[in-house]
DNA sequence: GCCTCTTGAATAAGTCGTATGTAATGCGTT
DNA sequence: AACGCATTACATACGACTTATTCAAGAGGC
């Protein structure tokens, strides 16, 4: 493993969250944490720092003279952002993107149309140049810079939306922007009609037409499903 | 104050939770370890895991030489339960209402949709059981009876989706009920026409109708929307 | 004889105090 | 202005003690 290890502490965390996000550790089983402490050569006042952490994530639950038992998998809090990172690296990443993308689907719509109502200029100038970016790159073999810029449309939109827990799932839809496009085979440009709703989308928003943004978003998410039902198992 | 204090560790992390999200702790405010120590009279061990935990929750960030300092609230990790809770502990409750009952008129009906296609038939039992529940207590001030019904309504609706990351916002929407129905004036009896509303999307669901599920839970969240317009600030 | 309740020992996490390492900040010197 | 040293507060480590939980053995009742 020899990571560089940006801190004792971190390394430990990412190393037990992805072993138990990936289900090498399936729930159930029991963890001791000095056996951890001896495993990762750390003292035991580390692996109980991680222990904490993973237990605020419902990853799993230490109780006394049992050890630390990794929780089953429905219990765990999937919106947090480390655990998502983390099970998007393990096997079940197909899964995973879908469950992600439909709740794209059921968000990013409604996002859209209040952001429609509440989005400031400085918003649909941003937005409007990140369409034109995804327009410049969607030919030619631009996948990164073309995700560049649908990572920042998408998050402008969740932002301009005004509500709190909207803009949060900004993270998210990264991780699964930039899942999709890394997962997949990379040879084809993207989607020319997913391109073009994009362009309309921003026009939508800047002309404060609620219904026309979410109505585009959902077309684009429709897409987005679609695409993961051709591609993926 | 003066907590049973079911374990140090839990104690001062919800203490030092609630002062965060209540802003008490302005962002930006440092925070230094042994100062925190010697307040809540437990050893720095203590105070550094559950420091760990609330830089998890992107709470706070803990850096050498300056302290432990709070972070911005856009920051946060605002679907973490625990910070839902604190968060809605707090003084901008209302606010907070709101944005979650923005996120639930987004996610439910596509939920609920779901349900309608993927319900099994214990779902479907379930919940026309809970719809029943409902109806009996809808009138005579039994709204804790109510509650109990509504949340596992909504709670059974988000698990018969199918989908992982709409059921585990089920503890999210019976936080939002719940501090609806406490914070609020407790004199009336829940509207009539949303108890309606739910024994209808129980049918819907039941008979497969995947439209009617979503255009009725649609109806729910707006009227759920319009009270809070009417009694919030 | 079998079942139940009590009691006690073993175990593993919880807590604490202290010692040492380490990086960032701020000040003083050149 | 740039460099370097001292200070500071977190990071890590270790070991001893505490406490809660479990499991099993034994006492008692049926």
């Amino acid at each position: 493993m020899t990571t560089p290890a940006q801190g004792l502490h971190t390394h430990v965390l990412d190393t037990l969250g992805l072993e138990i996000a990936a289900g090498d550790c399936p729930p159930g089983r029991v963890l001791r944490t000095d056996e951890l402490a001896r495993r990762f050569d750390v003292s035991r006042t580390v692996v109980r720092e991680v222990i904490r952490v993973l237990e605020s994530m419902h990853l799993v639950e230490s109780r006394r003279r049992v050890g630390v038992t990794v929780r089953p998998t429905e219990e765990w809090n999937v919106y947090d952002p480390q655990v998502i990172r983390w099970r998007l690296a393990g096997s079940d990443r197909p899964r995973q993107l879908r469950s992600l993308t439909v709740l794209r689907s059921a968000v990013e719509p409604v996002a859209a149309g209040l952001a429609a109502r509440n989005a400031t200029a400085e918003h649909c100038a941003a937005l409007t140049e990140c369409a034109l970016g995804m327009v410049a790159t969607s030919r030619g073999q631009q996948l990164e810079g073309y995700l560049r810029h649908d990572i920042a449309f998408h998050r402008i939109v969740l932002n301009a939306s005004g509500n709190e827990m909207f803009a949060r799932l900004g993270d998210v839809v990264a991780e699964v922007l930039a899942g999709r496009t890394h997962h997949q085979v990379m040879f084809e440009d993207p989607d020319p009609a997913a391109v073009t709703l994009h362009v309309r989308l921003a026009e939508a928003v800047r002309e404060g037409d609620a219904e026309g943004a979410e109505r585009l978003t959902k077309e684009i998410a429709v897409g987005a499903l679609h695409e993961l039902d051709v591609l993926a198992p």
